[in-house]
RNA sequence: GCCCGAGUAGCUCAGUCGGCAGAGCAGCUGUCUUGUAAACAGCAGGUCGCAGGUUCAAUUCCUGUCUCGGGCUCCA
């Protein structure tokens, strides 16, 4: 019998019989391994396990331990889903369902514009728990564009993407520039005027590239997680399709765990730690995306405010202050209303002229430098403010901190000359990752945005330059990046960088951007060491973004538990009885003169009591104090995270202790 | 803005197949005087988001509207 060799991974060669599978190459190595495999990948490309191999190929068996292992394992459930949805809901077609960070989603469109709610889950997934039982085979065919559309006569969707995956293929075989759309439907589809479709069951086929696992039974590890609606192809003018969007996974393990970190996120929602906390509200009365700042929340924000404050003077920085309304024209002349009229609030008429709210400070600063002749000795000369902005926001987009509509940017420009603009930014990269820092963020991800194709203005060669400034910045600081095609500002490309949080989550919060633009519209000069007028560089940067949404981040990074040097309260001071409260008394007038923020509580309560009190505000620190402490001049410390408590702590060891706290930011 | 869902006491939630609205926690008062995560008792607290409609009667059914949540789109 003719036999064939292939490669694995750890370079080593295997010789099998010809004709054999991938999924026959799994079995030969192990039983273990013919268990897991889900896919093969063969010479780079994802294929079925059912796939012959032929000699020379290199040969790598993928399962659920690998990111290629889940996709397909994700894509699979919704395919799963889908023949569900399709049995359950007579007269129901269905569009796309590709796998998605940690899970996979499927759309819709039901008979007579019927809905799916949350309640339905449950069937369906019952349902598709008995395909999984049921171990259908999924198998994959080939045909003709032509005969795909007579197989999905029935469903339009589909029949719209083989048709669009068709012509782009015709057209010279790549989907055209721009069209992001029928670039993600080709995912769906093998794009050679071929179209590939699984079938599962007698009565169920979808439309699909795959790969796929072997069957059904090798799924079952998923849960539905929520219904919403969405756009046919991301376009809003077209049909809303019932999305169920799901997670899947390759043990019940790794499910568990999944659904644990997402309670875990939901407790540390700041949407519920400010409640909790007493921290902020959103009263219903003030209308979507708006909050009111309460005596805690205040302090802490403003400690920030601070740091932010003195870390800019610090940092050759100088503090401008501007309006919050400016005439129409202004923004004319800035481009905003060109480009950005959508997301600002609509004109205000006022004797007889048109004033707008501010969306950026931008056009601000640039007439705080145009109110004098500069000269290159001026350069580079950098404005900051902590400017209140309003944007407006689509109602269904607002949340909490994190998307409002009124919010204050620690925002910056900076003026340079073209010829030091590299090295500006350079350090500046440097600058946003201290303070960041400072925070207790430790992880950061930085993307290029480049030019947003018909949503600009400039020249090409002053984007490219502009791009390539701010490549070389992230190349000199070693920030790893990676490339946002098309996600630039209408004005120039940008740096944004993003933060990791505590449970792995990241939020972009950063962001640095260069701008030709904004200088040639309000014609900004300055004098260089030639004697000729000069047009600077404008860098526009934000490093927290807005203190809003920063605050709501660190708020779900710490969980709730803020760093003694930013808590509100950084220590409450209980007496044990009454008869000890003249020593709290004493505590808490020697702690504020160090310059701490602590109570004390008094005893009208049990001892227990006010310590879980204490302890659900998430205070740094709880001092109990009673005759021994009293008699020594001494406290009992029960610090946050520990599990017990420290008897007879010196008072002025203590003050030390939170002091090095304070400014070690811990 | 669009799709789906939800609004009951300060908070978390129960309940009413249309017939005077409930719990726990928080709050207040009193008693207890406490050494490291929940003392005891009592009191008070809601035109059931808002406005219309149907009905003898609406918190419950219908319509509209506002706010919130999850998505889409957008984005700091």
């Amino acid at each position: 019998m003719a036999e064939i060799n292939v490669t694995l991974p750890d370079g080593s060669t295997r010789v099998i019989p010809l004709g054999a599978t991938a999924g026959d190459l799994a079995a030969d190595i192990g039983p273990g391994l013919a268990k897991a495999a889900l896919i093969a990948t063969v010479d780079d490309a994802e294929v079925d396990l059912s796939v012959p191999l032929a000699d020379g190929q290199q040969v790598s068996i993928i399962t659920a331990d690998s990111d290629a292992g889940l996709e397909t394992l994700r894509h699979s459930t919704a395919h799963v889903l889908a023949q569900a949805v399709l049995e359950l809901y007579p007269g129901a077609t269905y569009a796309v369902g590709p796998p998605i960070q940690d899970g996979f989603y499927y759309d819709f469109d039901l008979p007579d514009g019927a809905t799916i709610s949350d309640d339905d889950l449950e069937a369906i997934e019952a349902r598709m728990g008995e395909i999984i039982e049921a171990d259908q085979p999924f198998e994959r065919h080939e045909v003709s564009a032509a005969e795909g559309l007579d197989l999905f006569a029935d469903h339009p969707y589909k029949r719209e993407i083989i048709e669009t995956v068709a012509l782009a293929a015709e057209a010279d075989g790549a989907s055209q520039p721009g069209d992001e759309s029928a670039s993600e439907l080709a995912d769906e589809v093998a794009g050679d005027g071929q179209i590939s479709y699984y079938r599962n069951s007698d009565t169920f086929i979808d439309l699909c590239r795959g790969p796929h696992v072997p069957s059904t039974g090798r799924l079952g590890h998923f849960k539905l997680m929520s219904v919403a609606g969405a756009y046919w192809r991301r376009d809003a003018g077209r049909p809303s399709l019932q999305r169920i969007y799901g997670t899947a996974w390759g043990s019940r393990k790794d499910l568990a765990a999944h659904l644990h970190r997402l309670a875990e996120a939901e407790k540390r929602d700041h949407r519920r730690l400010a409640r909790e906390l007493d921290l902020l509200s959103w009263p219903a009365e003030l209308g979507p995306g708006l909050a009111v700042w309460h005596p805690k929340g205040a302090l802490v924000r403003r400690i920030i405010e601070e740091y932010s404050q003195s870390s800019h003077d610090n940092g050759g920085y100088q503090s401008v202050i501007t309006p919050h309304i400016a005439r129409s024209e202004l923004w004319a002349t800035s481009g905003h209303l060109d480009f950005y009229e959508e997301s600002m609030y609509p004109p205000m008429e006022l004797d007889g002229a048109s004033y707008h709210l501010k969306p950026m400070n931008c056009p601000f600063h640039v007439l705080i430098y145009k109110s004098s002749q500069r000269s290159y000795r001026d350069l580079p000369l950098r404005l900051f403010e902590l400017g209140t902005v309003y944007r407006y926001e689509l109602s269904g987009a607002v949340h909490g901190l994190m998307r409002s509509r009124g919010f204050t940017q620690d925002d910056s420009h900076i003026f340079v000359t073209r010829e030091d603009a590299t090295a500006e930014i350079s350090a500046l990269v440097g600058f946003v990752l201290t303070v960041l820092r400072a925070f207790g963020f430790e992880e950061f991800e930085a993307r290029l945005a480049t030019r947003p194709e018909g949503k600009s203005v400039g020249d090409d060669a002053e984007w490219d330059l502009a791009t390539e400034a701010l490549a070389q910045a992230m190349w000199v600081s070693r920030l790893e990046y990676k490339i946002d095609e098309g996600g630039g500002a209408f004005y120039g490309p940008k740096i944004d960088i993003d933060v990791r949080d505590a449970i792995g989550r990241s939020w972009q919060l950063s962001t640095i951007q260069v701008d030709f633009q904004l200088p040639e519209r309000f014609d900004l000069e300055y004098v260089g060491p030639d004697g000729q007028r000069h047009r600077p560089v404008m860098i526009h940067r934000a490093l927290m973004g807005a203190i809003e949404r920063f605050f709501g981040v660190l708020l779900e990074h710490c969980g709730g538990a803020l760093p003694a040097w930013l808590s509100p309260v950084q220590a409450a001071i209980l007496p044990v009885a009454a008869s000890h409260e003249d020593y709290a008394t004493y505590v808490e007038a020697r702690l504020s003169e160090s310059g701490f923020r602590v109570e004390v509580h008094g005893a009208h309560e049990p001892l227990g009591r006010r310590i879980r009190k204490a302890k659900l505000q998430k205070l740094p620190y709880v001092l109990v104090v009673g005759d021994d402490d009293r008699a020594n001049g001494t406290v009992g410390v029960n610090a946050r995270g520990s599990d017990g408590d420290e008897r007879g702590v010196l008072l002025g060891d203590f003050s030390n202790r939170l002091s090095d706290d304070v400014h070690t930011h811990r």
